[in-house]
RNA sequence: GGGCGGUUAGCUCAGCGGUAGAGCACUACGUUGACAUCGUAGUGGCCACUGGUUCGAUCCCAGUACCGCCCACCA
């Protein structure tokens, strides 16, 4: 059946990719030679956010390329395919769905209801992410596909696997291992998503803001001499004041300040330090402290502390041992809980006299005064400056205002407020921004896992590229912070630890030693007091049932244990406490002790999706168990991603893999960097400038898309996608698909499948056997270096450049000639090769052609590779045919230049030609007369008036056109190369010409120089006598 | 403030010790047995700047300028 005219994309891919999906040729191991090396990739497992963009597109062209090659060299491949959660993403993206669509609420919902609202999200998404994947040719062990929640309690049916149980496994035996750990810290809070997020998550952006000054004035009225002196100690300013002056970007976190703090060395504030000062707008005194942490150079050199928002501040009041009072809540807003304000702040004076407190009950004060209790962190910072103004105690200027009407000058005082640029926190979903909040979090003690990291990239056991990869990826973890893993979100892995309540211990027995259970106080979260074991504050197991039996431990080592007690799980820890006091009233009445229940309840959040994607290499094999996959596959060969996620995920999954199985997870990781638009302009729905990669493969297709992708994939840059770009590289398919058409209609492949390689006698034919080699080997080369862009290359000049300009136009006068039969099997083989070494860039097009050439023993996805080498090089085969197209470019051009008509064929002169040149003629007259126009060739010892010169190595011919030419344009032509090699001629000369070239320079390197000099010289001799001759007829 | 890149033809980028290449764009011509999603020929570059190393530098080194990206708590 012949080929058709042209090739459609659309229909094609969908008919090719069908075929490959039902004969599942991206299976593991298909097409893998016996013993063969095993070559694995991970997908980065796209969020299940809603679709792929242009950036997967990329990604995932490489990573098909790098599959593709290796299989078809008969390697044991696996391309990993899956989707990940992405906790914060999605649980997003499906309130926003949720919104749109005018259902109930997240809260209104309940927990359970809107997971599973989620989860029908996820299937969503994850269709249209594999149908997007398929399309764009993605040959993945679709069998294979994981999920980063795989076998979470409450996933629908057909989401089975073991990936939640592999990290429940790792969160455990981490916490077994004191890498996890709980504690109250200050962390990056989200005011919209109300949860914690990592410092990974926070982008800081500078913004307008302003700096306010407020004066806190020195307890009991007194007074001290502020002086400020220049840098050589001259006195500048002397006052006596009452006040110390403090700046803050935040004036709204003064009502929980603990202190002031100053450098010891600032002898401004010398005289004050220890003392007391009024804190404005709150009944408390706080201390002057010092600390090295303020920089007596700016501002006033005194800083305010407000441990519970701030992180500086925060360690400073660690060092102080101040008390850290949190003061919003988790929507941003001023507290409005707990005691009233006067009782809170009672308690506050004592402690800050020293009466002994702790951690939980200083989070319960609430130090917010009633009247900002409530309000929005931003309005509660108008307000404070407000009233702080109203009572006089910002620090102001004296600015000067003309009365419009009078036009009058005077003074007034206004508050000093700087207006300045400040690096704000902003959440990197949620946009809001960020706060700093005291709160309950777990976290990874990574230091402690970090150097096995460190020490892989180091010993090359894990190799990044592009280099500068490597350099980013230490910087980072040299200076690794703890990594906090808990979110206050429902869509996740939940945490695996479960927490019981504290009970005063000393109520089990009475004074007697008697039971004295109907008087137990419930005293709150089990580690909150000193119940049982101060250490045993909560439990961490895999499941309930694990817990249930520590807990009965703990129990058990009461004074008056609760034998016969038993621990039930329940929801939350308010459903705890009534679920004890039921019990235990109960049991008062009825002193029978099977009424007795031990409440516990799960820790409500849920996991960091990293911690979970951290574990995708292992995970996805079947980690725990130790599968065949799991033995063969793993560490995986390469992993292909963007530079934009080296922290986030390939430096988590190198300590965390590292931590689990003690090896490396992958052997190279690609980085690249984030795909632009034509101009390099970030795509975003806000510009209007993003690429839809499917509306890019209904246009192009998928091939000229990938081999777009390939093409830029040069390490480092940024990558700017050009449409005009694709469409040439879809111009490139048709090329190979026409080219194959040509040979196709002249029956090359005749009814044979491909073959070994011909032995052909022609010298053309030999030569494209050689070329065919050449790129091969460079193939392989750009392609074992991850230089896509080299190989695409490579293959772009090869098959258009080589094949379709030389060889077919070549072949054509061949077809009729006695060499017919060796060109047509030569021109099969070649073609099939242009196929094969396509394919992993432009799968679609070369399947097709493929199935419509010859007949085949495969589909060409599992077609050999090929592996010959320089043994199809046929050095006098090159030089000789290098100085056919060279002489052929040379008439060609010499043609167009003195405007000779196209299709006028011209009869040539030989003027001299050395024994090469002749044998080189002689094999290739017809080639050369057809494709540079030439008649016939007679020899002539002189060349006659009106005639043009051709210089060709070894040879001299002359093209006579008295009547034809065009004089002046020949003059033009002429003078124009000979300044030219003039140019070449004094760079070589002056070279030559200096004595220590000759002696420093290497011998081929002087040689070479020699060489072009005298053929330069040779061919300025050629020119100038021809434009002499020009002279005479001119 | 710290770190990492980049600066080569109008555009997008290769090259990285022997005075420059590709694709696109542009110009002229053109329907020659597959291809106008094409063919043939051509125009176009003190390789950012200043020093240094070298027989020789776009390439190595130092500095400058500009442009990106990442990290960072100056209240």
């Amino acid at each position: 059946m012949p080929m058709e005219k042209t090739f459609s994309p659309a229909e094609a891919e969908a008919r090719i990719s069908k075929a490959w999906i039902d004969r599942k040729v991206g299976a593991a191991g298909a097409h893998a030679r016996p013993g063969a090396p095993a070559f694995s990739i991970m997908i980065p497992p796209p969020n299940v956010t809603g679709s792929l963009h242009i950036g997967h597109a990329f990604n995932n062209t490489l990573q098909d390329i790098l599959i593709r090659w290796h299989r078809m060299r008969g390697h044991d491949t696996l391309w990993q395919v899956g989707t990940d959660h992405a906790g914060i993403a999605t649980q997003m993206v499906t309130e926003r769905d949720m919104a749109l669509h005018k259902e109930p609420s997240r809260t209104e919902m309940g927990r359970e209801t809107f997971l599973a609202r989620v989860w029908q999200q996820k299937a969503k998404s994850r269709g249209t992410i594999i149908s997007q994947l398929q399309r764009l040719g993605a040959s993945c062990d679709w069998d294979r596909e994981a999920f980063t929640m795989s076998g979470a309690p409450g996933a629908p049916s057909g989401e089975e696997g073991n990936f939640h149980d592999a990290v429940i496994k790792v969160f455990v035996d981490m916490y077994d291992k004191g890498l996890i750990y709980r504690g109250k810290r200050l962390v990056n809070w989200d005011p919209h998503f109300e949860t914690a997020i990592s410092d990974l998550e926070v982008e800081n952006i500078e913004v307008a803001g302003h700096m306010w000054h407020f004066k806190y004035r020195l307890a009991g009225g007194e007074t001290y001499e502020y002086i400020e002196k220049d840098e050589d100690g001259n006195v500048t300013l002397r006052e006596v004041r009452d006040y110390i002056s403090i700046a803050t970007t935040r004036p709204e976190t003064m009502l929980g300040d603990g202190a002031v703090a100053v450098h010891p060395l600032d002898t401004r504030y010398a005289p004050i330090v220890g003392k007391m000062v009024h804190l404005p707008l709150c009944d408390r005194v706080i201390p002057i402290i010092t600390d090295a942490y303020p920089d007596s150079n700016f501002g006033s050199g005194a800083v305010k502390i407000t441990g519970a928002h701030d992180f500086n501040d925060y360690a400073v009041a660690k060092r102080a041992n101040l008390p850290c009072y949190r003061l919003m809540d988790t929507r941003g807003a001023m507290r409005s809980d707990g005691a009233p304000y006067a009782d809170a702040v009672v308690r506050a004076r004592e402690i800050a006299a020293g009466s002994s407190t702790d951690e939980a009950e200083v989070d319960s004060l609430n130090l917010v005064p009633e009247k900002y209790r409530g309000m929005d962190r931003f309005d509660a910072r108008k307000a404070v400056i407000a009233d702080i103004n109203a009572i006089g105690l910002s620090v102001s200027t004296l600015v000067k205002q003309i009365d419009p009407e009078t036009g009058s000058e005077h003074l007034t005082r206004e508050p000093l407020v700087d207006v300045r640029k400040i690096m704000q926190p902003f959440g990197d979903r949620s946009k809001v921004v960020i706060e700093p909040m005291l709160t309950d979090q777990w976290f990874v003690d990574t230091v402690r896992i970090v150097q096995p990291a460190l020490d892989a990239v180091r010993s090359g056991a894990t190799r990044i590229i592009p280099e500068s990869g490597e350099k980013t990826y230490f910087h980072w973890l040299e200076n690794i912070e703890p990594w906090c893993i808990s979110r206050q979100l429902w869509w996740g892995h939940q945490i695996p630890v479960w927490y019981g309540l504290a009970i005063d211990a000393d109520d089990f027995v009475d004074d007697e030693g008697d039971n004295a259970l109907d008087q137990v106080e419930i005293l709150g979260i089990l580690g909150d007091g000193g119940y049982i074991d101060r250490e045993a504050r909560f439990h961490c197991a895999a499941d309930a049932a694990a817990v249930t039996g520590r807990f009965n431990d703990d129990l058990a080592r009461l004074p008056h244990p609760l034998n016969v007690s038993r621990v039930v799980e329940v929801a939350d820890r308010h459903a705890a406490v009534e679920a004890l006091a039921v019990s235990l009233a109960e049991y008062v009445v009825t002193q029978d002790p099977t009424h007795l229940i031990y409440p516990i309840w799960r820790d409500p959040d849920v996991l960091d999706t990293w911690f979970s994607s951290g574990l995708w290499p292992v995970g996805t094999l079947g980690w725990p168990v130790n599968t065949p996959e799991l033995q063969k596959y793993f560490p995986t060969s390469t992993l292909i991603t963007g530079a934009d996620i080296i922290f986030f995920w390939v430096a988590r999954m190198m300590m965390m893999q590292l931590a689990l199985v003690g090896q490396v997870p992958f052997n190279t990781v690609y980085l690249h960097g984030l795909v632009r638009d034509a101009k390099g302009k970030k795509m975003s729905k806000s510009l209007g400038n993003v690429i839809d990669p499917l509306e890019i493969i209904d246009e192009y297709g998928a091939d000229a898309l990938r081999f777009s992708n390939a093409a830029m994939a040069s390490l480092g840059g940024v990558l700017k996608l050009d449409t005009q770009r694709i469409a040439g590289y879809r111009n490139f398919g048709t090329k190979l698909w026409n080219a194959c058409r040509f040979a196709e209609i002249n029956g090359v492949w005749q009814g044979h499948g491909t073959g070994p390689a011909p032995k052909p006698k022609a010298t053309v034919n030999k030569w494209i056997m050689g070329e065919t080699a050449k790129v091969l080997t460079e193939v392989d080369a750009a392609l074992a270096d991850y230089r896509f862009d080299n190989a695409a290359a490579s293959l772009y000049s090869f098959v258009w450049g080589k094949v379709c300009d030389w060889y077919v136009e070549f072949a054509k006068p061949l077809f009729d000639g006695p060499e017919a039969t060796e060109t047509r099997a030569t021109m099969a083989w070649v073609l099939d090769q242009c196929m094969i070494m396509l394919h992993p860039f432009m799968p679609f097009i070369t399947e097709e052609v493929w199935a419509a050439t010859g007949t085949r023993s495969s589909m060409l996805v599992h077609a050999d590779w090929p592996t010959y080498g320089p043994e199809l090089a046929d050095a006098a085969a090159d030089t000789e045919m290098t100085w056919v197209t060279g002489l052929i470019d040379a008439i060609r051009s010499a043609r167009s230049e003195v405007h000779v008509p196209v299709g006028l064929k011209l009869d040539m002169l030989s003027l001299s030609m050395d024994p090469a040149a002749q044998a080189a003629w002689a094999r290739n007259e017809v080639l050369i007369k057809r494709l540079a126009r030439v008649e016939s060739l007679t020899p002539a010892t002189q060349t006659p008036k009106g005639a043009i010169t051709i210089a060709a190595t070894g040879a001299s011919f002359a093209l006579p056109l008295d009547g034809v030419i065009d004089i002046a344009a020949e003059r033009t032509r002429l003078q124009k190369a000979l300044e030219k090699l003039g140019k070449e001629i004094g760079g070589l000369k002056g070279r030559l010409g200096n004595p220590n070239f000759a002696t420093s320079a290497p011998e081929e390197v002087v040689d070479e120089a020699r060489a072009n000099l005298e053929a330069r010289e040779d061919e300025v001799a050629k020119l100038g006598a021809a434009l002499k001759r020009l002279a005479e007829i001119g």
